[in-house]
RNA sequence: CGGGGCGUAGCGCAGCCUGGUCAGCGCGCCGGGUUUGGGUCCCGGAGGUCGCCGGUUCGAAUCCGGCCGCCCCGACCA
């Protein structure tokens, strides 16, 4: 029986699998304006599964959650100089608070008699906002710690985009802090980058590298950056997470000093730290093969799906269904029973395999009969047959446990595979070209990290510290520092 | 911004070179029947000012000029 292939192997053509398998699997559409996207319910449902726990976690984390507006007025991005030679390329920018029918154009346009007087960025981020704002909250030692958090939507206009990957408009969660003392802020950070670590790899099933940018790839008005890279199916990294310890920068450009204890003045220490919907890229990337995705069952909309093969007494297959859907649901499994009667078994063994659902039951007469159900794994795509009682519930439970735990076992060998440690500039060189990531001592300069995008078309994705001392591969220096060199998204 | 591709029915496409029964196919949709343990099959039906503007011509989806939009690959970025 040949397959109907909608969409190409992933080795074949990476990039155009990872299109198909967004649009195909449901998450997403494109929309009428270049670089948006429409997130579709099933899209959608998987980001508030990750909102949820995350929230959770971030709430946990003592952050409360708060919301700041959509617009700012341009003259704050003047305030922080790195700040806005990081952003000002991409922004979209609100100038107008009215259309009106052009008769000479015969079209509807801005009304030029209701151009504002200070145009509006739409934030790309919100620190700008944040900051002009904790200058009014932030008076005295008291007032501190704040740590916020808010869950929003930002604009930046990318030259490429890519669905969920760069996307003009993204949904995200910034976290942002304000501090007495650097050490406190500092702690912050790395606290909010290792629950992003924890997180990815309980709920993501990822377990990404970690460490901090190089002064190349520092947030723009940061003084360190931590950052979580995930390696993709095709080799390349992917930026999943960041926490920034932005120093005394912002507190600066806006002006958010504090009294201390002892009465002197001081500027306020800062984070801010994010996540976005381009987990949900990574998701794809990370665990998806050629029949679509592979979703890890603590964040799949459905983990368990139901299918009923007919046969000669459809209403006791469609009872035997609601039965075992409810005994599961009962148990907190997310299950959906297909019962749409259009389509055979095997185009919904198809359509669900490519939506990523982690377990399928096929309930039908002969099942029935026996007190039995078939039960598929999709990672494995390995089958067995369960006895259909009390026990049920339990062991799917169990069983996406284990899904949960091989997806991420998958990935570290992936990971681990594709990774190769490198002493020379030569042998860093000839393991990407043989499609690896490098793991090399590096004491190098901007100007090396310069010359390794030019020539390998590389960046330094994160940069950490290992026990012993090996020499530099650009400037034979000893040093403790290891760099991971790769491409990337 | 550079390179490539595309715009014809809801979706995917053919037709364009060589202007004239070229308004066509597949999927989907609607109606009826059949089938259901890995993408059933058959019959009938609805649906399009061929991206927009202009030109050439007796005649333009097709040729010419201009414009707009989208996608892919690169430089920038979560």
């Amino acid at each position: 029986m040949p397959e109907k292939r909608t969409i190409p192997a992933q080795s074949e053509n990476f990039s155009e699998w990872y299109i198909q398998v967004v649009l195909n699997s449901g998450l997403a559409e494109y929309a009428p304006v270049r670089g948006c996207m429409i997130i579709k319910p099933y899209g959608y449902a998987l980001w508030q599964n990750i909102q949820t726990e995350l929230d959770r976690r971030i709430r946990e984390t003592g952050h409360l959650n708060v919301y700041f507006p959509l617009l700012i007025p341009v003259s704050f991005f003047a305030r922080e100089a790195q700040h806005i030679e990081g952003f000002a390329k991409e922004c979209a920018v609100v100038t107008h608070y009215r259309l009106h029918w052009d008769a000479h154009q015969q079209q509807i346009a801005p009304d030029p008699d209701a151009q504002l007087t200070e145009p509006y960025v739409i934030r790309p981020t919100s620190e700008t906002i944040i900051w002009h704002t904790f200058r009014k909250w932030i008076q005295s030692w008291r007032d501190l710690p704040i740590k916020i958090n808010q869950w929003a939507n930002v604009m930046r206009w990318e030259m490429r985009p890519r669905l969920f990957l760069r996307t003009s408009e993204f949904l995200w969660q910034e976290g942002h802090t304000a501090h007495a003392t650097r050490q406190e802020a500092e702690q912050e950070a790395r606290q909010m980058h290792q629950m992003y670590l924890e997180f990815f790899r309980e709920y993501l099933a990822i377990e990404p590298y970690t460490g901090w940018k190089s002064p190349r790839e520092r947030f723009a008005g940061a003084e360190q950056t931590y950052t979580l890279e995930g390696i993709m199916r095709d080799g390349k990294a992917l930026q999943m997470g960041t926490s920034h310890f932005l120093g005394q920068n912002f507190a600066r450009a806006f002006d958010v000093q504090f009294t201390t204890q002892e009465g002197t003045r001081e500027y306020v220490w800062a984070t801010s730290w994010g996540v976005s919907t381009r987990l949900i890229g990574a998701l794809v990337m990370a665990h998806g093969d050629d029949h679509g995705l592979r979703l890890p069952p603590r964040l799949a909309p459905i983990q368990v799906v139901i299918i009923p093969i007919w046969g000669k007494d459809e209403p006791a297959v469609e009872d035997a269904c609601q039965q075992i859907a409810r005994m599961l649901q009962q148990a907190g499994i997310r299950t959906h029973i297909d019962l749409d009667r259009e389509h055979r078994p095997g185009w919904k063994f198809h359509e669900y395999e490519l939506r990523g659902v982690p377990v399928r039951i096929v309930i039908g007469p002969k099942d029935i009969q026996q007190r039995a159900v078939e039960v598929a794994r999709r990672d494995t795509g390995e089958k067995q047959t369960l006895p259909w009682n009390d026990q049920l519930p339990t062991a799917i439970h169990d069983l996406l446990h284990t899904i949960h735990n091989t997806l991420l076992n998958q990935y570290k060998a992936f990971q681990q595979q594709i990774t190769v440690e490198a002493t020379s500039f030569q042998q860093m060189a000839q393991a990407l070209q043989d499609g690896k990531v490098v793991c090399v001592p590096w004491a190098g300069s901007d100007h090396h990290e310069e010359q390794l995008q030019e020539q390998h078309n590389v960046t330094i994705r994160c940069l950490w510290t290992d026990d012993y001392e090996e020499p530099c591969i650009v400037t034979g220096q000893k040093t403790r520092v290891r760099a991971l060199i790769a491409p990337a998204y």
